[in-house]
Formats: C-alpha cells, structure tokens, sequence
DNA sequence: AATGAATGAGTTTTCATTCAT
DNA sequence: TATGAATGAAAACTCATTCAT
C-alpha cells in the first residue's frame, strides 16, 4: 500500500543490484525481466521507465562487474607490482570463491557465454580491453619506479594476470573447487609472477 | 518433399553435429530443438525419434568435445612431458584459434556457464575431473620414464595446463584474439611448464 | 485490432465462464488454452496474466460447478425434507435435462474421469464430501423438526440423492435421454425417500 | 531377438488387453498408441496392421467391458428375479471395488466422458441399450415364471438398476470409496428392489 | 506380420515488450 | 514514476498416423 515511488536514479540503481543478483543466481540466460521486477518490487512494465530493454539493464550489470574489477586492480597501484599484483589477485580469489561474499566478479564468465546475441559482446571486450590497459599501466608504474626489470613486457604481463583469473572463474563455475586446489591457482600465479622478478639474467634472458 | 530417410545411427551422429555447430554458432541456449531441425533437415518431432530429449543431444554434443580434447591430449602420450605437451597445446591452440578448423574444444566452455538447470552440470564436472586426469597420467608415465624430477606434482601440473586452456578458450569467446597475442599463450604455457625441470637447482639455466 | 482490455475481476469471470463452455463443448480433455483464449477473444498468453496454469482455470470451473451444485441444495433449506429433496432434484434434473438452459452440474462427471493427472482429483474430492454434507446438515435440521423419523441415517440417505443424481448424470452424458425416460429418473427417487416418510412401522422397521 | 510375430487373431486379442489395462491405468485419454504399443511388445506401426486406427482399439476395449457386464448380468437369468438381480449387482460390487480383480466394468465411466469426439460415443450408447434391455428381459422371464407381479415395469426397473451401478461406478472414480460405504450402495439396491413384490400391499411385510 | 524413420498438427508455457492511464 | 492488461513469437515436447521395406 506504501507508495514504491523512489527517485529514478536510485530506482536505477536497485534495478542493477537486483538484476545482477538475478544473474548470479540464475545465469545470465535466467535473469528474465520477471524476476527482476518481482525482486524490485515493482511491476515489469516499470523496468522500461528506467532502461530501454533488458539489454541496457545487463550492459548496467556489466558495468557494475567491471567496475569491481578496476576497484580490486586499482588496489595493486602505487605498491611494489609483484607485492601489489599478489593482494590484488588475492583479494580476486577470495572474491571469486565466496559467492556470498559479495563478489561477482566470476560472472562475468556469463556474459562471456550469454551474450552472443545483443551488442554484450561488444561491450564486454572493449570493458575487459579497458581492464587490463590499467593492469598494465600499473606495471609500467612499477617499471618506472624501478620495481622490475625494463625489458618486461607489461601488456603481455597484464594478459596472463587476467588469464589466469579466467581459469580461476571457470574452475569456480565448474564446481571444482575441490579438485582445483587453492594451490594450483596460487602455483600457477606463482609461475606467472616468478619470471620477473630478480632474475634478469636467468628467466629474463628467456622471455625476452 | 524428398524422402529424408537414413539409417537411425548415421542420422543420430548427423543431429550431434548439426548441434554442435548450432552451440557453436548461436551458444548453447540458442541451441533449440527448431534450430538443429532446420539444421538436420528434419522436423521437430523427428528429433524425438532419436533422442529423449533436448538434454540428451546437448550431453552428446559435451561428449563430443570432449571425446576431441581427449584425443588432443592423447597425442601427448609417450613423448617426453615437456614435449608433449608443447605439441598438444599448440594443436589445442590451433584449434581454438581458427573456428573453421573444426576444433570445437572452446565450446565447452559454453557448458560452463550454461548448464545450471539442466543434468549438464554434472556430466560436465565428470568429463573435466577425467580430461585432467588423463593428462595427470601421462605425465606420470613421464616421470617414470624420467623425463622429469620425481618432486613434480603431476596432477598440480595437470590442472595448471587445463587452466590454461581455459584462459585460451575465455580469450576466444571474448572476441579478444587481436590483444590476446599468441606469445601471450605461449609465455603462459611457457612459464607453467618452465617450473618443471630445472627445479630446484635453477630455473633459467635449464632454459637456456 | 480493436483493444480487448477489461478489468482483471471481470476478465478472469469470462475466463472462466468461457472455459466452463468449452468443457462443455468439447469436454475437460478437450478444453485447451487455445479454444479457451478463442472463446475469451484473447491471446493464450493473456490467459497466463490471470492464472498461473490450465489447472487453475480448471479448477475455477469446478468451483463454479459446485458453487451451482450448492445452491441447487441450498433449495431445500427449510422445507420439509422430502419435499425440499423432492424440489432440489427437480431443479437438478431440468438443468442436466437441458444443456441450454444454463445448468452444468452434469459437467462434474467430465472431472471425475478427467482428473487423474492433475490436482484436480483431491480438489474433486473434498468438493463432494462438503456438499453431500450440506445435504446430510439440512436432512439432520428436518429430524429436528420432527420431518422425518430420528433413525434415518442423515448422512446414508445423502449420499443415496447424490448417487441417484450421478446416475442422472451418466444418463444425460451417454445421450440416452430418451431411453431413460424421466420416469426412471423419478421412480428411483421415489424409492429412495419413500423409504424415510410416513412408514415407521413398514419400511422403517427393515431399515433399522 | 526372439521373433515377435504372432497370429494376427491373437495379437489383436493381446493388443486389446493391453489398451484395457492401459485405460484402467491412465484413462481413456491416456491410452497412447505408444503406451499400448510397448505394453505389447510391439511398435507403434504395428498397431496399424491389426486396427485401422486408434479409435478402433478403443472401440474393441468397449467391446470387451460390455462382454463383461452382459457376463455378469446373464448370472441373474433363470433365478428368481429379486435374488438373480442382488447377485449380479453384488459380483459387480466386487470388481468395482477392487481394480486389481481383473474387473474393469467401472472403466465403462471412461468412455461415457471421454468420448466426446470419435464413433465412440455412438457405440457405448448403443450397447448401453442392449445391456438393459438383456437386463429387462431377464425381468420379463422372471414375471413370466411367476416371481414378481405384473405389475412391475420390468424396463424401468432395469433403467434403475444400470443408474445403481453407475452411481457405484462414480464413487469408485472419485476414490470416494471410504464415504460412500458399502452399506449406501446395499442400501440404495435395497430400497430399488424393496418396490418390487410387496406392492402395492405393503413393501415392509413382503421384506419382513 | 512387423519395423524403422519420419511427419504435421497440436499441446502448455515463457518471454520481452507495449501502451493507455 | 509507475501500473494493469495485454501481445506475438518462440520454446520443448507429444501424439496419431504413414509408408517403404
């Protein structure tokens, strides 16, 4: 009987929330206008005074994922990049572990599966694009700061950075966490970040 | 109004193909029962003939890419480790990279995320635990052979280079082929394998 | 194109009013969400605004059956039991009698045997039982009028008026209106509620 | 592998069996092709070697009820009428009641609501009349012999008697077989046949 | 006498979307 | 800013039936 009118901003942004935990609860393909109305508490129809179609609604749950993402990356800035990269992928994985801890940001598997149709795709290389230019910005930091060596390469660094939360995504959606030990995906970013760091003359040699 | 008639195992391989291209092209959702129809060219109804229902062809489909990523990784078998694997990831990656190639082993990544409702979930976790497992084996035969130190944990390094493969296959499906340079596969693979042999001595050394 | 919008109360009546003729028409089976949306003048899809399920319309037709049944019964209220019984089936009989006229209480007999794989059957159930219990409430007010003999067995002579208005029914659905003549229909009332009356010596006596 | 040719009498007396069983099972809507068929041991095309089409099956399962009840009722014939008829009525009771007795006569209700499209529902009325006028005449033999009165409309009296067994037949259907005591049903049959001799003297002294 | 492979018409249900109010 | 009542297209699945072999 209490009126649901609310500020269309904020209305916008409960819509987001809801919708992205409809995604992951159901999957992007289960996130139907529906039961996000119903999870808002208002009427579908209501949904269209805020967002086009369903596709802007998911392009918003995109945005809030990726915005989650830069958070967590930025989070290695202005910090030695091997020290920086490890907390920074470690809060990752707790993320990505935990669903009720609040991260998301594994669903954006997804969007990596759902979103063939609608201009998802779209947006979702250009956000991921984004994503890892920062990463690789805030090894080239490092690199000016003297952190590592020079002739690593940052944007190559950045992409195994991100390969690897990629496996770490799809072992958690593959419900192996069992089977896929809390140390192969420590070894593994272990073997990622070992070839910087002092060894110039032995791994550097190498990659070069 | 050609008789389409053909014998029921010919005509049941057919659908699985058929089907495999339709979640290749339109994802697995976009997989329906009318798509796979046209495709076959067959009605509905005539799907039903051959299997229960749309999950069974979905499940044969699973089977079929993994049947092609055992085989990848059977061609590792009885080489030295380290060889084998090179060889039998640079086929994966060969695979992934070109989807007219006929590889369709990045699909199953489609799986991943597509198959909360169904009994997909499972069948799938079954298949990946038994891939990794597989290649676990073979590098356990390395060892015996002495291809590599016996301190080499084989199933770490199994799931290492499936998460690898995953990271292939998400980079794929992200449309990211141009940023996802080669090299950066290949450094990747590079540095999970690297840790290897040398060890403990001195990593570099080994490599050069 | 003309709009076909009315207010939920009213559409769900039609609905239902509509769906209560075609079961009519073409029987329970035989009552699908198209000729039911056809009748309605609506899509079937508007069906689903108004119920959740083909069960829930049907359901609402039984409801209404009874509803019908009830207040048939409800007739003999306050009248001398056998002539109040006498009323009630008299108006039973000229509703089965005439499908035009309106009455469709014979209908219940198309979810006696239509019902087994919904809920409809336990719903079909409980709905029998309250109204043969109306019936053996309103025989028990007559005792305590002193209408009929206190060892009657309120509850037995019910359930002998349903079953003579079952077989009523079977009568009216197998089209044998002209063979079982009016008469019969008559007769066997006559025989159940003659039993009762003024005859506590003759009849009543065999019946204790 | 064994060969599952059959001569065509016989499988055509299997095949109705079956579909008997399977209406007693699933209904009268129920009976599938596919379901008969598998109860046969056979495929579905098959069916059509033996019958020309579905509603010939059913119509042969109609066929073999009415064998049942025409069965039944012949036990009355040379008896004295009141007692020929409780005896019959009474084996009916039985195999209402228990399903599992091999007694299908109630199935009979199936077709009476389920036969709305097809020839069926012709042909039930059409051996619905012959049963009763066997039962009549049964009667009439028994008015000849002496056993009841002139009077008694020997026609009537069997109309009352099919309305009895289908009353019992509803209740059955409804699985209403707990309220609807047996004793209603004795009770029912009771005041039915009571009419008979004594009149138009007494009833109660006859029965005394 | 029976099969194997197929079909066409139909079933219930779900979904994103619209638009007058 | 929101709702209430609707829609059209599509989904998965079922059924009786056919016909060459």
């Amino acid at each position: 009987m209490a009126t649901h009118r609310m500020p269309a901003e904020k209305r916008k942004k409960q819509i987001v929330e809801v919708a992205l935990g409809v995604v992951d609860k159901y999957g992007l393909h289960g996130a139907t206008m529906a039961r996000v109305a119903r999870g808002a508490g208002v009427t579908q129809a209501a949904l269209y005074t805020h967002f086009k179609n369903r596709e802007q609604i998911l392009l918003a749950v995109l945005d809030t994922i990726y915005e989650e993402i830069f958070r967590i990356q930025e989070g290695a800035r202005n910090k030695p990049v091997i020290e920086g990269l490890r907390e920074a992928t470690n809060v990752y994985s707790r993320f990505v572990g935990g669903r009720r801890t609040g991260g998301h940001a594994y669903l954006l598997l997804e969007f990596v599966t759902g979103s063939r149709e609608h201009g998802l795709r779209e947006a979702l290389g250009r956000h991921q694009l984004a994503a890892t230019r920062q990463l690789a910005d805030i090894i080239e930091e490092g690199k000016d700061r003297g952190d590592i060596p020079e002739h690593v390469d940052s944007e190559q660094l950045a992409w195994m950075v991100t390969g690897w939360s990629w496996a770490l995504d799809v072992a958690q959606l593959m419900g192996l966490r069992s089977s896929w030990h809390p140390n192969v995906s420590v070894e593994l970013l272990d073997r990622i970040l070992d070839g910087i760091d002092g060894r110039p003359d032995s791994v550097g040699a190498v990659l070069s």
